[in-house]
DNA sequence: ATATTATTTTACCAACTAGTCAACTATAAG
DNA sequence: CTTATAGTTGACTAGTTGGTAAAATAATAT
């Protein structure tokens, strides 16, 4: 019943250009009302605050990128090198594609808000916290599998070893924003293969 | 002549203090200034503007880090894991202090700045640019020298190996601040480790 | 002791912030 | 066609933002 609309949906989709390419706090309502077309007034009539905007726009973000990105990788019948590979050259061109599109590396707008609010919003760090305990999941099966299937070692932990892969993605991503050159991605997937590695194995002879 | 002010340091200590715990854009003029206990007039007298304090706040971080942390660890007579060990070490110290005294670990306060600013303000993009230049370079030097003990591989690219340790380091202060938990930064070490060693076979060092 | 200069203070600004509200309008369902 | 309801609109807060101007004050070098 009434009538229907597509504020909502153009106010996150505004949420995750803008504010992806700038920051939270650079970016005001009213300016994400303007890119939307939409007028304030409506702007509350969907969202209480600009806070929920920005949780629903996580939300989708995550989606997007898990049906886009995660999900086409990871579902695919290809060795767990090559999947890391397959996320590295993604993230690559993506960002690369932004650079060419708006001139500057914008990073992970997830790892960004993150460590824009996490220490002022505990809702959106939550969110986000839970966000990135997914995003590892993938990372820690397909570990798993290697594991299995005798590509590492029984000594590796599988959940600390996604979690500082996860880790490094999100540094590579901060990197390549600082230095505005996508080509600080492509280091990606070698960096990934050698957190890997584990330790124990070498612990005989070697020192590092 | 005429007299002197303490104001310029105190409003520099301020920056560090209340910026590096939530954001630049979330601290104002004002609430810098109240903290200083310097009236805005004297902050404008100091510093052009807002952003020309950052500026300055961003130098005396790296200048602290690097005299508290960096240099005590990288000029000592010890071997390179070592070194690599006790900068994680540290880090942890000092995450884990300062959440037990304000409730959250802050993370990388340069890095934090890093992700919000870098699209926005091209001058303390480069300014933060040149400092992980910096940074990555005491990593480089260590990797060479570990090359040249026999520790790790020729094959070893020391640039590109010292600006992957570097995204870790920032990957992992990102993670422990949005976790809020600083054992995020326990696996620190090890991580670093894991990207020294050179996967023996690849084909030519790859720029970053 | 005075002239010089660095610093402090107060009051101010225009633009912007997130958020509110009540009136208005379009529409889908009965 | 009506009515209930979902969505739209524009005007409006109250507080904050970064930044300015000029007068007042304190200290120092001469």
């Amino acid at each position: 019943m009434g009538r229907t609309s597509t504020a909502k949906e153009k106010l996150i989709s505004s949420a995750i250009e803008l504010i992806g390419t700038r920051s939270y706090n650079a970016v005001g309502v009213q300016e994400l009302c303007d890119h939307s077309g939409v007028k304030k007034g409506s702007f509350y009539h969907f969202f209480p605050s600009k806070r929920d905007l920005t949780l629903e726009a996580l939300d989708a973000m995550w989606n997007m990128f898990k049906n886009e990105t995660l999900d086409p990788v990871f579902n695919s019948d290809i060795s767990p090198v090559d999947k890391f590979n397959a996320i590295a050259v993604k993230s690559y061109e993506h960002q690369s594609s932004t650079k060419d599109c708006i001139g500057c590396v914008t990073g992970c707008g997830i790892g960004n808000l993150a460590l824009e609010l996490s220490t002022q919003d505990e809702i959106i760090r939550q969110k986000i916290e839970q966000i990135f305990e997914q995003w590892a999941q993938y990372f820690e099966d397909v570990i798993v599998d290697a594991i299995n299937d005798g590509d590492l070692s029984v000594d590796t932990d599988p959940r600390s070893t996604s979690q500082a892969i996860l880790a490094y993605v999100e540094g590579v991503s901060l990197m390549g924003k600082t230095f505005n050159d996508p080509n600080m991605i492509s280091r990606l997937s070698e960096g990934m293969a050698q957190i890997c590695i584990s330790k124990k194995k070498t612990a005989a002879g070697e020192r590092m």
